[in-house]
DNA sequence: GAACTGACTCCAA
DNA sequence: TTTGGAGCCAGTT
């Protein structure tokens, strides 16, 4: 972990970081604005190692049905439904509605 | 030191 | 149309 310089990981990090409030984001438009071969994969992975890091807002991370599916991953299971709430984004029976509309998609947001 | 698991997505049948 | 299998990196045991 200390060459984490050039690892993946971080630059899912950074990505996730820059998911503005009230936005929503998929594990493989990260994945492809990054150019990771393995897709979405890695970006799950990276979720799942970004425990302790305040700065990455996993719960506005979402699969490509735009449900909550590392809802589980929280302290609880609701918490991550509450945070997207709490930022004005609609949830119900774990799946975001109006995704398509709240979907932040990082290469067109930087472009 | 080595092996297994894990928050997904795409292609083919 | 739906279902099944393959691909990858890092962290943990």
């Amino acid at each position: 972990m200390k060459r984490s310089s050039e690892n993946y990981f971080d630059l899912v990090y950074e990505v996730v970081k820059l998911i503005p409030t009230g936005r929503v984001c998929t594990y493989g438009a990260i994945a492809n604005y990054l150019g990771l071969k393995s897709g979405a994969r890695m970006v799950g992975y990276a979720m799942n190692a970004a425990h302790g890091l305040p700065e990455v807002p996993a719960h506005r991370v979402v699969n490509r049905q735009g449900v909550l599916t590392g809802k589980h991953h929280f302290s609880s299971p609701e918490m991550m439904q509450n945070l997207l709430e709490n930022e004005g984004v609609t949830i119900e029976n774990d799946q975001v509605l109006d995704f398509d509309h709240l979907f932040w998609d990082p290469s067109r947001a930087l472009l």
